[in-house]
DNA sequence: CGACGTTACTGAACCGGGTAAGTGGCGCGA
DNA sequence: TCGCGCCACTTACCCGGTTCAGTAACGTCG
């Protein structure tokens, strides 16, 4: 089956090549009649324009780019990103873009795959995540003018546009909630602490602890994945001054922790409580199901691509704030055992 | 910043444009000097070819494509899709490929979407997954003469290469297994019906209960989904007859049952066997850890990229059968309560 | 010494769209 | 009736690579 051309058309039309191209783009210059006639045609051949004469000669490539820069372990139970991704593509497919993405290790290699694509014409805008402070990303997507918008923050990104949600209030809800309950000792299983929505978490987690005057309040880090968080958790749960609550950075890691804590026979939440970061189906599937911050990741990846998509039709876009976190309770907080208050 | 092309080389090395393209292809035609000269200039002006002129001229657009076809809430924890996607990657990359993927939701917009990437020559192969009976995509890709993969199988997909790993030997173990245990009544809560290869287990699954002379082996279909995993597994426990083993079509809904499991006060495993399919991190997080069949998606990944590669240099590849997935014993496995047996 | 082959290039066509500039023909107003 | 402007096209060139058909220079061998 031979791909039909917009020669194919003109020739079945008995019209010239550019009548064509002003027919289908809906440009002035051709007859109401005649571009009827030639959208039936190219309707008939099943004509789809080739996107690689399209960004030769346009600029255009139809096409947006997300590297992931996680080891592959943590890809496979991290639902942060295929969820990004689902709600990213409603709002390309409707336009027409495609989502291309790159497995990549190190914030050099991320690089490398920005200069690539932009050399190939491969990508009009990229997605960024992971934003960490002083990025070296963002001054090179500055100087290769590829528009990107960043995912997470709030960061010094300089002119791309950022999409981010405020951690601060949602970690002030939880540990605001767990002090109601009477915890006075609580701990924080934090992500990668060189990301910079860790740190505005971790300063968050400070304050309102301090506010509400916790006895004991640390955060400890880790790596996201399921190992991480059950070392993680095993250590705070066998040291001195056991906390009454963990607050984990993501659900792989709280779910680790449940475990954990059920091996070494520690009731939740009898004994200890657990709240996840970002609820996924995960929280609510195991016994007792977590209570988690929830937010609408795949609303929040819809506005980044509406951002993105904006920004390389060459609009001037500005941050945008998504809607914060909430606390959705379900039954592994409860208030500590009597002794501990 | 300015793109670099081809001429700006040519220019500043004092040679034509087609000197440059054979010196940067490698093909002879110009002398090892004039090479080494070009060669230098371009990683210089740090050159990368446009992807769209090459796939204008050429036909390659090195590119190749796959299709998601499942609600977005089970894409965020269906670890599989993710683990297949890095495997992918390694091989992609080294060659310069890139991967473009898109979510659809109906088999019917996934031709339409094959139809597409086709007309605009935006990809040159596609993976495809969740192989059906009398699958109405393979005749489209046929047609289309698009070079495919199915991951999947074994089915009839005509000249289309397969790579698949036989589920039969896998769940045959595992109902050894089980019977070795002492089970005697043991119900399986599988995939989608339609899908191929749940037809193939619940063929494979019927044959060794057989075998080794179960009392009673049912299996019962559900979504891939926790909660349709919640919902199977209440109805499974509460019913008549209750089976002292289940065996899951994948580790969501494997956990899910857990999770119902536990709310029942139902012992695992010593009043319930569980077994996970497709072992994930998840699978060893939650407590007690599932015992489960694990095959390398990474690795099933790769293969399947290596195909789709091979089929799109225009060799005649046959098809591939990856290595069988095996069981992984963990704390969720244990022979039945006494008065079952 | 001249025919021939090889090397190292050049020039131009080509892929398939987009688009600026040019061209008839027609209607309309002065 | 002439001139102007507009419509509905056509022509031609552009994008940035690839590739094929030349071609000049050089070596080689009978």
């Amino acid at each position: 089956m031979k791909r039909p051309t917009i020669a194919d058309i003109a020739q079945r039309a008995g019209v010239s090549k550019g009548a064509v191209s002003y027919a289908l783009n809906g440009r002035r210059g051709v007859s109401d009649a005649t571009r009827q006639r030639i959208v039936a045609i190219a309707r008939e051949l099943g004509f789809n324009p080739s996107n690689a004469a399209r960004a030769l000669s346009g600029a255009s490539a139809c096409a947006v780019g997300m590297t992931l820069c996680r080891p592959a372990e943590i890809l496979a139970v991290e639902t942060f990103f295929m969820r990004l991704i689902s709600g990213f593509e409603a709002e390309l497919a409707a336009r027409g873009f495609a989502l291309t993405i790159q497995v990549v290790s190190t914030p050099a290699d991320e690089i490398a795959v920005y200069r690539r694509w932009w050399g190939e014409r491969r990508v009009d805008g990229v997605f960024v995540t992971d934003l960490r402070g002083d990025d070296v990303r963002i001054p090179v997507l500055r100087d290769l003018r590829l528009p990107a918008v960043v995912i997470g923050g709030p960061g010094d990104t300089g002119p791309i546009s950022q999409v981010w949600s405020d951690d601060a209030p949602a970690i002030t809800e939880v540990v605001r909630y767990l002090s109601t309950l009477g915890h006075r000792r609580i701990a924080r299983v934090g992500g990668m602490p060189e990301l910079l929505h860790t740190q505005t978490r971790t300063r968050a987690f400070e304050e309102v602890c301090a506010t509400v005057g916790m006895e004991s309040a640390v955060s400890v880090f880790s790596d996201y994945t399921g190992e991480g968080g059950s070392v993680t958790t095993r250590r705070l749960l066998t040291g001195d001054d056991r906390p009454t609550a963990i607050i984990y950075d993501n659900d792989v890691m709280a779910v680790a922790g449940l475990a954990v804590a059920q091996e070494l026979g520690i009731g939740v939440p009898a004994d200890l409580s657990i709240v996840a970061w970002d609820d996924s189906p995960l929280s609510s599937l195991v016994h007792p199901p977590l209570s988690a911050l929830r937010r609408d990741i795949a609303e929040y990846g819809a506005h980044a691509a509406r951002q993105l998509l904006a920004t390389i039709a060459g609009d001037n876009v500005g941050h945008l704030r998504a809607g914060a976190a909430h606390l959705i309770p379900r039954g592994s907080t409860a208030p500590p055992p009597a002794g501990s208050r």
